[in-house]
Order: structure tokens, then sequence, then C-alpha cells
DNA sequence: TCACTGATCGTCT
DNA sequence: GACGATCAGTGAG
């Protein structure tokens, strides 16, 4: 697993997310991804470990799940090693394994709508405060398995959602999926 | 397609 | 007590 929150946010293009749950289980093909770096303003392990961030100083592979805006979780990969504060937000994906249960989950919403943004990943996925914490390369509920192999032709555009930080080149997703989130002169 | 708004609540100041 | 790495709904162009 590649060494920052910028090459990773770049290797998770194309990996597959599982998650196994007693609903069953669904998987998506990841299309867009934020990275956040140590000492960057606008990532919520700037101001240093916390009971709510700490996941994110965990070594690279773990999950940082954070509930926002009273309505919403999202998932994030620890992206650098134990002690440092960094991590890869997932933004948007493409529908693989359990398209019915996250319909379940997600109301009849069309396809390239399952997973796109951060929030609806989340839900498709059965995603909630559970999940913070676990390591996304052992056996569990959730993992990271290898991608499709196909080489992904990668965008970049600055993050979304932010007050901080706003101009920064850190958003990375595959120019040739239809679904990613955002307005479209982000795309 | 874009702009704006309300919902809703945990976390940190 | 304010605000946030969001979303769904609404209304205008």
């Amino acid at each position: 697993m590649p060494g920052d929150a910028v090459a990773l946010a770049r290797f998770l293009i194309g990996v597959t997310v599982v998650s196994a749950s007693e609903d069953g289980r669904t998987s998506a093909r990841i299309v867009e991804t934020e990275a956040y770096l140590p000492g960057d303003a606008a990532a919520h392990s700037f101001r240093g470990p916390t009971a709510r961030n700490r996941s994110l100083f965990l070594s690279r592979g773990h999950a940082y799940v954070y509930f926002i805006y009273g309505n919403h979780y999202c998932l994030n990969v620890s992206a650098d090693r134990a002690g440092v504060g960094a991590g890869v937000l997932l933004r948007a994906g493409e529908p693989l394994e359990g398209k019915e249960i996250m319909r379940v989950r997600r109301g009849a919403v069309a396809d390239e709508d399952l997973l796109r943004g951060p929030g609806r990943l989340a839900q498709a996925l059965g995603i909630g405060r559970s999940h913070d914490g676990l390591d996304l390369c052992a056996a569990g509920p959730l993992w990271l398995a290898s991608g499709s192999g196909a080489e992904a032709e990668i965008g970049v555009s600055r993050r979304i959602g932010l007050s901080k930080e706003i101009e920064r080149p850190l958003r990375f997703f595959d120019r040739h999926s239809r679904v990613v989130s955002g307005p479209k002169r982000l795309r």
C-alpha cells in the first residue's frame, strides 16, 4: 500500500471495497477519492488526535468513519504511518455486488446514484460507527480487494465541500466513470 | 444544471 | 453555542 495520502488516493481509484453484513454482501469499484494530508487545515486531523479522529492516526489501511451534519457517515482510509494524521475520503463508487441490498438501504434510485457522494457510499455499504478503526487489509466486515487490473485514467481537481484549503488539487477520479460527485465543472 | 435551504446532532471551543 | 469532508427537495433559468 502506497506511503502517503496522495499516492493512496490515486491507488484506490479502481480498487474494490467489500462490505459483509447481516443483510448480505455488497461491493463497489471506487471511482472518486480525496486526500487529506498532515498539516492540512481542511483535514480533521489538523488539530491533533481526539476521541473522534483517532483512527486517522492509525497506520495506513485502517477505516476512519465519522458522522457529519446530523445525518451522514463518511468512510476514510488512514494513509500514513502510525501517529501521523492523514487519510483518503472515499467519495463515490460504482455498484458491483448487492445492488438490491443497496436499494433497500438507499431507496429505488438509479445505479449511478447508489454510491455517488461520500454519505451515499457509506449508506449503500451499510457503514456506521462500528466500522471505525477496522483494518481494511484484514478479514472482517469491511475490506479492500484488488481492482479489476484495468488502468484507470485519473482526473484531478480541487476538493469538494470545504471552507479551507479549497484550491489544492487533492481530489482524484476516474475520467471515464459517469459516477462522480460534485458540480459538473469539477469533473 | 445550478443555487439555495432545512434537517439534524456530535464534536470541539 | 457554532459549525461541519452532506443530502434531498424546491424553484429559476
